[in-house]
DNA sequence: GATGAATGAGGTTTCATTCAT
DNA sequence: CATGAATGAAACCTCATTCAT
């Protein structure tokens, strides 16, 4: 009850770093393929080739673990979005070029555990820590999308560069959805396409 | 699992029909309010007013509750994405309107208990038969959307109707999805304008 | 989480009251037996003969039904010390029989389940609602001891009463506990009676 | 379980020495503060700057420590105990004065960390090893006191000496350990002054 | 000697579901 | 038809103890 601080084991041997990740890496796995709800502590723990009693020595529940991946998700898709290069991009004239190489980053981005990314979704809104800290990523892309917008604005016929922002943000965000987890009839090239087009034809006046 | 003469009773008096209303609504209510695997068979019985007994007398288990409550939801959303008077909206002649309308009329269709809409795609994830269920009124829905996109045909630039229909469709659903769910910076109003100016600009040569 | 409040059923028909009941009689014997700490949930259901999920149906946790003992208990106990008929004992002249009928009486009350009454004072310490409850009762036996001590003051020649009914009480107590607990090569009618001696000498001029 | 060339560490280098002092001062002080079975060998470990690993080196298991304490507390009480000299006590021709003399050195041993002597009845009844070792510590104070009756036998009215050691030694016992436990609306001073009385008026025909 | 990571038995608790009344 | 008590599998979590480094 009034336990001895945190509880939690900050590993600081090789041996326990590894026993960590092994869990984190298991659990990034069990999430995605069966959602959080239905993987269980001990199933992530018996995956990962760990007792239980490590599982909780690296995590105070099950909800922690799910957080700590979270953060490394998030912070491995900002990487790989952060990669794209704004000088070269804004040095294309061609907006429909310049859109083709946002929606391919982010398609790339979301090639980083695309189920795990799903998962997200539910569990905001079963849990306040969960939410308040994947608004917070959703903010910061926002933020990004809106940065590039202006720097692009005298060739952008929208006025509204705010809403703008999370039009585009939406539409890749969930084409690539589509793309990954719906198998439609639709080829994935020609989506992408049509994405494009559509995005495109919205910013600029071709 | 499924034997034959399963054990769910068919409530023939209005007694009975009351009682698996009440159970339907409080477990719409519930889920919406809840998430599925947080909401359990006991508290929806209690909520409704209603013995756990009768609970599992009209409902194999909490799955079928679920699956229940989605299909009566997609007829009511059917019903109402199908109040659209196509004849009058063909008439139409700007595009733009169109689009208009055909957004208006998806908004109100969300809004009947948006938040349940959101639990569909995570069950959708962890059950087959949901899955199954889920796809073919999505599959409906789209086929409704090519058809309307068909009968505009000499007006719209886009080739594959197919995969306009598609990005179309999310386009809408997720904006919905966001005025409903996300509170960002960008009110509702704009945030419909830029959705109705991109597919309209997407669509049609203005 | 935020749960349906209070979650314990409160037994309304016969079967769920004999169900508590047996639980509750249960725990009383294997907590007196092996003390609360070496007791646990599952001990008692399946001592009890009923399934863990009825224990906790009807007990928020073990330190629950702990209290629920106590209570019970503290009420038989303060029953049986309430039969002691004041009206006969004040009129006794001789003070020794006074002291010998209370401590006879003290002997009585310990009778039910002695054993219990030694768990009390462990939990006491563990858990501090255990001790506001105790602490409460005590005080109780302790007001009913000064209430008699008063009754009988121009006999007494112990000016603080209130010293006096503490000690009186604590020597009964710790008497009636070494009687039950402690097998001393000393008999028991001989130490009740050098108890009984020690409290008349130290009460009254005899 | 014990088998004969157990694994535990003597220690003989001044560190090891160190240590093992370390860990049963630190499993003195929780045991004491939170009881025995709330307090677990990790933070007794933590709390004595020590891992884990050495305190399962120098103690066989948790039950041994508190064991190794319990001898050394009882080694503290008997030194103090035995620090009064008779030769003089028995010089007094006061009964009074030789009560409270005794009453005085009890409560100077009871200084000794009154928490933990409170833990010992709870341990007593949970292990036999620890009753084992509780009773023959219980039977020297007592023949002490015995011895001590004796010597002062021909101004003691009381003519069963073993019996009165048992009945004096408990009052002494239990009203040291209420005045530090509980705490009455009596005062300390008052409350030893009472049990002297107490004892004298039965012992002695004053 | 000392370290702390790892273990897993066993305790606590929840909840979907059954069934006697 | 309705009721709610009972069930127990399975989830969650703790902690005494071992052992490789």
């Amino acid at each position: 009850m009034e336990n001895s601080m945190s509880r939690v084991r900050i590993p600081k041997q090789k041996r326990g770093q590894e026993t960590k990740r092994q869990i984190i890496e298991t659990g990034l796995k069990l999430f995605s393929e069966k959602g959080y709800y239905r993987t269980n502590s001990k199933d992530i723990a018996e995956a990962a080739d760990v007792a239980i009693g490590s599982f909780y020595a690296y995590f105070r529940d099950k909800k922690m673990l799910f957080i700590e991946i979270l953060q490394e998700h998030f912070e491995l898709i900002s990487a790989c979005l952060n990669k794209i290069n704004f000088e070269d991009v804004m040095k294309m004239d061609n907006g429909r070029e310049l859109i083709s190489a946002i929606v391919e980053n982010v398609i790339k981005a979301h090639e980083i555990s695309p189920e795990f990314h799903r998962e997200i979704d539910i569990a905001k809104n079963s849990d306040p820590d969960v939410d308040r800290l994947v608004s917070e990523y959703e903010k910061k892309i926002l933020q990004n999308t809106v940065k590039m917008l202006h720097q692009y604005k005298e060739k952008i016929r929208v006025k509204d560069i705010e809403a703008a922002a999370v039009i585009v943000n939406m539409a890749v965000e969930e084409t690539v959805h589509i793309i990954k987890f719906t198998k439609p009839n639709v080829n994935e090239m020609q989506l992408k396409n049509e994405l494009i087009d559509m995005i495109s034809r919205y910013l600029f006046t071709i």
